[in-house]
RNA sequence: GGCGGUGUAGCUCAGUUGGUUAGAGCAGCGGAAUCAUAAUCCGCUUGUCGGGGGUUCGAAUCCCUCCACCGCUACCA
């Protein structure tokens, strides 16, 4: 067999926060591949990195009164701890912010400037003048400039879904700070993707480098099809510099600004490589610049862009090796709903380990992943019943079956006749292979599984525990034991990329490191058994439960501390001032004030009147309610109309000079221009009473 | 809105070069066994294959249409 080079990489962990179970999934599934061409005999490098650079980190760093690099090397020990925790082996683990990413950062750079992509442009940023930085989009919150929803992200309205830039919103609000930020014009450093369009439309639509869906959305948000009516789109520009400060690269040509994390990155698994390989005496032209070495990527469907457009151009700018497959999942679920952090249910890796085996969840993943791009949902009451059933009841018993009756004698010394079942396994083997190769890894144990459904009732039916009574039967005992005790081992070898500790375990016991694929396709004979040891424990439903305890308590801690932290904003004192407390009442007291959701359905002004609008207020059927309210200085009607707000329902009707006025409706401010409204969270109804 | 994906037993999913009564595991029910971590074995039960229409001798599979759910919609790390 002629051995493969090849190079893995899993996306880069952020240096920001803790690895959850939604990372694992695709961290698992890349060491079960790395494992797995391993056990093949390829030679296979698993080259990773922290991604370290970037706004979050900078402001963490400062919130928390450290450096940078102390941020960074916390998170590294942290990641390689949790990574440890759950066997997933690499060969290499660098980080962004390293020597050998700047050297590779500056000569991936100077070729994509001598290649003509970079030009300049003007961008106006939002810019927060209390922590003298410039705002990434989700830093920014203000009024939605098309349908005016108040508290919007910087990008994109959740209301109306606008898109727009965060120098458009109105009232813009810095997150970090507080304060309101200024409009600063800097300049930027773009590449123009689009010159190298019809390479990337060939690279992502032929050749297999990326499943089917993924280069269907290529096509048909960024590239365009060239072949239909309306042509190919250009790509849009990259703007891959940012202003001081900033966490990362200063741009060697271009003082005073740096590389976006997002250049530095991906070069990252070329700077991990080039420590693997100065360590091991190997170069790095060997693997990035070889057409006979293999490069694979493995990263989740939220960064598919950067790595199937960006990083390509980067790369054939730069002239090496192109991705052979960029390998894409979906995320992860967590009992059907969304891995929340303020549930809880966004579970750490380190929480897990404290009550549950690594094992466990690596086969539990490994029989729900697919080679597409579906999500995955870890549902619990599954988790325990298929980690149970498959790996207790079915393969592990196998061996806690059969393997004390051989502990004397050891294993047969030629291999018995079993009726073709070791046999019709190993020719099985091949379809393993493939569904591993393939990243079919569900299909896989689905095979596995069921060559150890045909191995159970081999047992039952030669029930070595009757053959034992018998002193004449010795050999027959030993033969089928053999028999029990090599199918183990085959399914073992075949689970041995998913299960590197029953592997071990499984060697120890037949006396015989298992190491290599091939070993599956020969029956061990002769071989002293040793005692039988538990090899994998059974998942109890209060460990299960003990985690989900112990993450709901993290999240509330985090929570109380993330409140404790509330005296950044520092608000003023005024409002106090102005209007002191009033006198405590009492819950019937203020019971008797009957506050109401209602719907402003009409608005307009008043004749005559310097203050006020008469509004129509809605508390559901035919419930209405004339109020006249003094906000005419703060409040158009067009923009009322249609809202939520909070009203007194049985406030005493008063006749104005206007009309008879029904109620109030509830605001704050000192008057004049500053009048606001409350309005109800999203949800609430009108006619529900407010206590 | 556009694009992509998904929709098969209570649950998780197999099943497309169109072909006999649609499959597996888990769960459920009934039995057996007692070597094994209450593990195992045998048997049984469950489906308008999202709806409708079409092509065909024949459709879960191909085409059209509708519905539901999920994701993406780039200068976000």
């Amino acid at each position: 067999m002629n051995q493969r080079k090849i190079l893995v990489t899993a996306a880069l962990p952020y240096a920001n926060g803790p690895i959850h179970l939604g990372h694992l999934v695709e961290y698992i599934q890349t060491d079960i591949w790395v494992r797995y061409q391993k056990l093949r005999g390829h030679q296979c490098l698993f080259m990773w990195a922290d991604d370290t650079h970037g706004t979050a980190i900078m402001i963490r760093a400062r919130k928390e009164g450290r450096s940078e690099e102390e941020v960074i090397a916390e998170a590294n020990a942290e990641h390689q701890r949790d990574f440890a925790g759950f066997q997933i082996q690499y060969d290499n683990y660098g980080s962004t912010h390293s020597d050998e990413n700047k050297k590779l950062c500056g000569e991936v750079w100077q070729s994509i400037r001598d290649a003509g992509l970079v030009k300049e442009k003007d961008v106006d940023q939002l810019f927060d003048t209390e922590q003298g930085t410039f705002l990434a989009d989700r830093f920014v919150r203000g009024t939605c400039p098309e349908c005016k929803a108040e508290d919007q992200p910087g990008d994109n309205c959740s209301k109306c879904g606008n898109t727009h830039s965060p120098a458009e919103l109105i009232d813009p609000v810095s997150t970090l700070s507080g304060s309101t930020p200024e409009i600063r014009t800097a300049k930027h450093l773009f590449i123009e993707l689009e010159q190298l369009h019809e390479f990337l439309e060939d690279w992502t639509q032929t050749g297999d480098h990326l499943q089917p869906e993924v280069a269907n959305y290529l096509r048909g948000h960024f590239l365009g099809d060239p072949e239909s009516t309306e042509g190919a789109k250009p790509l849009r520009d990259w703007d891959i510099s940012r202003p001081s400060p900033y966490f990362g690269f200063e741009i060697p040509d271009c003082p005073g600004n740096f590389w976006y994390v997002w250049f530095d990155a991906p070069i990252g698994y070329l700077a991990s490589t080039q420590q693997w390989c100065d360590r091991n005496g190997d170069t790095l032209d060997n693997w990035w610049r070889n057409d006979a070495a293999e490069i694979h990527h493995f990263i989740g469907k939220d960064i598919t862009y950067f790595h199937t457009l960006f990083w390509p151009g980067m790369l054939k700018s730069a002239g090496y090796s192109l991705p052979t497959k960029v390998h894409i999942h979906g995320f992860l679920t967590v009992n059907g709903e969304k891995m929340s952090k303020s549930v809880g249910t966004a579970f750490k890796a380190s929480t897990y380990l404290d009550h549950l085996p690594p094992a466990a969840l690596r086969y539990y993943y490994a029989s729900k992943l697919g080679s597409r791009l579906d999500d995955i949902d870890l549902n619990f009451d599954e988790f325990i019943s298929k980690v149970n059933s498959d790996l207790v009841g079915k393969v592990v018993n196998l061996a806690s079956r059969s393997a004390k009756f051989v502990k004397e004698t050891g294993l047969s010394s030629s291999y018995p006749d079993d009726g073709g079942l070791f046999e019709s396994a190993a020719s099985a083997g091949n379809e393993i292979a493939r569904a591993y190769e393939n990243c079919d890894y569900n299909k896989a144990m689905r095979l596995i599984l069921e060559l150890a459904d045909k191995a159970n009732p081999f047992v039952e039916n030669a029930e070595p525990w009757n053959l034992k009574k018998d002193p004449a039967k010795t050999q027959e005992l030993q033969d089928v034991c053999t028999i029990a005790l090599n199918l183990f081992r085959q399914l073992v070898i075949y689970l041995s990329p998913v299960l590197p500790d029953l592997v071990e375990k499984t060697g120890e016991l037949l006396n015989e490191p298992l190491t290599h694929w091939d070993q599956s396709q020969t029956p061990l004979t002769g071989s002293p058994v040793a005692k039988f040891k538990h090899m994998m424990k059974r998942i109890e439903e209060k460990d299960v439960r003990a985690m989900e305890e112990a993450s709901k308590i993290e999240a509330e801690q985090e929570s109380a501390l993330v409140e404790n932290n509330s005296d950044q904003f520092s608000d003023s004192e005024q409002p106090m001032i102005d209007e002191p407390m009033t006198d405590e009442c009492t819950i019937e007291d203020f019971m008797k004030v009957d506050l109401r959701v209602a719907r402003i359905v009409n608005a307009e002004h008043v004749e005559g009147a310097r203050k006020l609008l008469k509004l129509t207020l809605s508390l559901g059927g035919e419930h209405r309610k004339q109020v006249f309210a003094g906000i005419k200085a703060a409040y158009e009607p067009d923009q009322l109309v249609g809202r939520l707000v909070v009203m007194v329902a049985n406030l005493k009707p008063r006749q104005m000079k206007f009309g008879l006025s029904e109620g109030m409706v509830c605001a704050s401010g000192p008057g004049g221009e500053e009048v606001f409204l409350l309005t109800p969270d999203e949800g609430s109804k009108p006619g529900q009473r407010v206590h």
